[in-house]
DNA sequence: TACTTTTGCTAACACTGTTAACAAAATAGG
DNA sequence: CCTATTTTGTTAACAGTGTTAGCAAAAGTA
């Protein structure tokens, strides 16, 4: 039974070629197009083996939903100058949100998409309890450095996740060129606002 | 051929049957469950009659966009009190949004949904232009009201409505009922940020 | 009444997610 | 080395989906 490694080893690998496999259909005709079948063919299985690695197909979109918020929060980081105010740092999430969603707008459609994310997913998948919870404590060390502490950090939060949502979303998703104005120039306009709002409350 | 008067009147009879059978499967089991196959058991007819009078699935839904522009614009307006302040008018279209998202969550899923409204739509339906419209207007008068008419309004105007549908899809679709806050709190909250910004620029 | 047009139906095509039943290959025990 | 067992992967089917071609019946027209 000793042998069993390497079979792990190769059952790995197999479900990475299906994630693999399913990344590139999905960047490449977007998500309705992604099918369970297309997969096997990807792959060279037939469709049962992909049900070995991935219960349902909906196993397989919340794999990317999970793994989406980790790179958001990781992107979101990444932009972050440690150190700096903390009207930067909030200005800079806003930033590493955005880049998120345009370089990834397909994820980002996945990630709020129909229904998503649902009440029980923020419960249960860690990665997006980990972002939420990092955004909270960029709200409410902005809070703590205004003059009036007793502002609603829940308020103030969902606000922020709000906007950040929607600018993306109307933005970008939504596709609205028809004039010159750069998209994240709405959001930056938009976060200057709310932290001033915070602020001189 | 004079008596093709009765038979159109049949003929829209039919379709005003297919858009209400529409209507109950989509508010009883969600857009995902609507088929062409259902509609057709439902008004008691085969498929292909479906089909003389709505070319596609996608004619279907799309009537309910166009549809639900409307009447979340006539939902807005019924809200705003004339006469009143324009700061007041501004918090009054917001309350409005939210109505109608909190009322017809279904319709302002299918409304902002999945590629939702592209920019060829934005074109192309005429209640989607108005409403834009009508939100432009009201964010000039806004910005015209302020000491600092030098805003850009096209910007205003986007950050607008990003936070409008921002904190309706995070608030309503994402059902974050994990506290006690009333979501429409969160939207006065950030639209007051919103116009305090512009009045104290 | 005979002809034409409209109307609505059945049945099919090419897909979708999902799963039961079965064959082949790899492993384990004697 | 041969047999028994488990694992692995297959085919084929079920119940759906959107969409459409072909045909029968009904209705309107001459």
């Amino acid at each position: 039974m000793g042998l069993s490694e390497r079979k792990i080893r190769q059952q790995l690998e197999v479900k990475n070629q299906i994630i693999a496999s399913s990344r590139e259909i999905v960047q490449a005709e977007g998500w309705a197009a992604l099918s369970i079948r297309k997969i096997a063919e990807a792959i060279e299985y037939s469709v049962p083996v992909v049900y070995k690695h991935f219960e349902s197909k909906e196993a397989i979109t919340s794999y990317f939903v999970a793994e989406g918020f980790a790179a958001l929060k990781h992107e979101i980081e990444s932009c972050v100058i440690q150190g700096d105010s903390i009207e930067n740092r909030v200005q800079q999430v806003a930033k590493g949100y955005w880049l998120f969603a345009s370089k990834n707008p397909q994820d980002y459609e996945l990630m709020f998409g129909v229904g998503l994310p649902t009440c029980e997913m923020h419960q249960q998948v860690p990665s997006i309890k980990e972002l939420s919870t990092y955004l909270l404590e960029i709200i409410n060390e902005l809070i703590a450095s205004s003059k009036n502490e007793n502002i609603s950090s829940c308020i103030k939060y969902r606000s922020f996740w709000s906007i950040l949502h929607g600018v993306v979303a109307i933005e970008l998703l939504s596709l609205n060129r028809w004039d010159n104005v750069c998209p994240s120039e709405v959001l930056e306009d938009t976060v200057n606002a709310f932290i001033q709002s915070i602020k001189t409350n």
